[in-house]
DNA sequence: TCGGTTTAGTCCATAATCTGTACATAATCC
DNA sequence: GGATTATGTACAGATTATGGACTAAACCGA
């Protein structure tokens, strides 16, 4: 409900470029011709929007062009992974990285430097942080591309530019500086998975993306878009309520899903993920009754998930996903008996395909998206 | 992500007929040298939209002139009630509603009809509603209004024009036709009291409407606009878990909210909500026993629900407003203790101003909002 | 092989809309 | 009463999209 500006003349071409630079992103190599089908603009306009595109380093001749039809062969046109491209990072709990993707959103570049974050001085990390940043874009613009905006995903709560919360981290109201003379942001890393899971996993445009860490959040994409709530603190499904006179969670509530469900309670006195699943493999019955409890608990608090959040399907993510074979069974139970007949069917379970790259990918993928919503903004046009 | 369109030099001119009858709406009446100065565009610009909004009754000349200050003084133009209405409807369990409501949001007719629609046959509903329609359209156009649109508020789950699921009424996929030959529009109840709450009630932009009949409803509101969730049945919130092993729903779920706080569990063998209020006023211990148990519930749902949906304040409707003086201490001690130290404060719990009239309201609301927000396409322009 | 047909992309005159300066208007200030 | 200040309109100019004509490049069929 901010107060919109009118539209002028600059501002129509700006949406104009931005209407067809989406319909090329959207569905592929078009012709001219056949984006102004699309857009429902002359061939004329898109012809002149589309030599600016290629100005800037947008797009592309080239691609696929349509051969064996009657009439002259049109020149397709095409997203152009040469010139631009963005930076993601991650500030985790056991290490930083960073990664540049080029417009289509192919990964160039992957750094990743282990570190012990627990309980950290944001000043050293962030510090590390930029050393990284440097490096990493320095590289990349030896490979000719222009880093043109970056993203941080953070396990915590973001308002702005300032991370409220991060309980692993030990971070309170720390203020993160612009770590590049760049457009930045910060973002939640449940919503930032979720994002890398639209954009470099599965691609559907509707799904709870579950994110399972030493925390366990959610990211909700709806429509290919972020669902964010009122102050950026939506999906904290690790403290939905599931046994309400439940043993204490740190946050101060009882029965959260976190008590059950969170890499603590999995793992209990085992170091790693993957001894967990060795153990599983092995069909050790401490380890099995761990990750049913989990997955009973999962199941619980996703019910009350859907009924709230109505996604289209649920993802899992994070340490879920090695997880995955051993989950599935006791949530889909748990969903589909509760969920009973308020719906047809208990929305599909699946397992995330990106895993551990999942929040760097979409805070990388997060400005390409914003390239793609306004190029005459972020390219300068 | 749907095929989005160019922008032409008509939709620049709609646009900006929506930017200035929206900077009108959203703030009070204003010369048009200050519309220029919010919207960005020129005077002369803006003297053209306006002549045009003039003309096709949105807004008149009038209203609060500025004077007292230097200068020529400015002519205010505000949004006109005398030419332009919509018509909002409600299908509930015991009743038939409709109303009139003017662009100034102005209420300017009402009517009920008591009905006992428990159970009953689509078609004679529908057909009572019709006649409902024709008999207020008629009126208000005696009063010189012309209707626009309208929408029809449903206690159930809607996709489209087709009514899937009304337990209490005992419709499943009924296809409700177009009830007018104008803009038409049906939604769930839950999310169209919430819009009613919106527009004719607090008037704060972010909030959780609870919805209390019953059966258990929520709308979220994020920045003016309902979440709706993938399929629109986002907000249930009288299915959310509150006790994993509690009785059996209806809905085929174990320990849902409804079970401990629907109107059959608060009322138990009391024929009506006033009477449950006049026996808690004398202060009968079962009645007090039966509100503290169904705060109790509502505060664990309600904090699931803030950890998912991040709401900006909790508003209670329906039959909870005149039992919130019992349920506002149990909900408020639940969210307070259980969200913990997750966010600074919780939600602020407060009481919906606009009782029982917010679903039928929010419908007409809803369809002035289109007006508001394409005035090009709405009237015709 | 060659003209006919079809579709792609460009050129250019025209149309729609907004901008910006100039100007008439109407109030206050001194 | 003249100076000042702000509103609202008029008109020429700028920007951008449109639409029909035209050129280009393929396939089709004789």
């Amino acid at each position: 409900m901010a107060a919109s500006r009118g539209v002028r003349h600059d501002s129509m071409r700006a949406r104009n470029l931005a209407v067809v630079l989406g319909a090329i992103h959207r569905s592929g190599p078009h012709t001219r011709a056949a984006l102004a089908e699309m857009t429902g603009l002359t061939k004329t306009t898109v012809s002149s929007l589309v030599s600016d595109l290629i100005e800037a380093g947008a797009v592309a001749e080239g691609g696929a062009v349509r051969g064996g039809e009657r009439g002259r062969p049109g020149v397709a046109v095409s997203l152009s992974g040469d010139r631009v491209a963005t930076l993601g990072l991650e500030i985790n709990i056991d290490y930083l990285a960073a990664c540049v993707v080029d417009l289509t959103r192919e990964v160039r570049l992957r750094r990743t430097r282990p570190a012990d974050n627990r309980n950290s001085d944001p000043v050293d990390i962030l510090g590390s942080l930029r050393d990284l940043v440097k490096e990493t874009t320095a590289e990349a613009e030896l490979a000719g591309l222009r880093v043109i905006g970056a993203a941080l995903a953070v396990p915590g709560t973001v308002e702005g530019e300032v991370l409220r919360n991060a309980p692993h981290l030990g971070w309170r109201d720390v203020r993160v500086p612009d770590l590049v003379d760049l457009p930045f942001v910060i973002d939640n890393e449940a919503n930032l998975a979720a994002l890398g899971e639209l954009w470099f996993g599965s691609r559907e445009t509707d799904f709870l993306y579950v994110s399972g860490e030493i925390g366990i959040g959610a990211g909700l994409v709806v429509d290919g878009t972020v669902f964010r709530g009122t102050f950026g603190l939506a999906g904290e499904l690790g403290h939905v309520v599931v046994v309400p006179d439940g043993p204490a969670c740190r946050c101060g509530g009882r029965g959260c899903l976190e008590v059950y469900a969170g890499q603590d309670a999995l793992l209990g006195a085992l170091p790693s993920v993957s001894e967990l699943v060795t153990r599983l493999e092995s069909g050790e019955r401490r380890a099995l009754e761990a990750c049913g409890r989990a997955g009973h608990a999962l199941g619980v608090a996703l019910t009350s998930a859907v009924h709230l959040l109505d996604p289209g399907r649920i993802v899992l993510g994070g340490i879920y996903a090695p997880l995955f074979p051993w989950l599935e069974g006791p949530v889909a139970e748990g969903l589909g008996t509760r969920l009973g007949h308020m719906r047809g069917t208990p929305p599909a379970l699946v397992v995330s395909g990106i895993g551990a790259d999942a929040a760097v990918l979409g805070a990388a993928g997060l400005i390409i998206q914003q390239v793609i919503a306004e190029p005459a903004q972020m390219l300068g046009l």
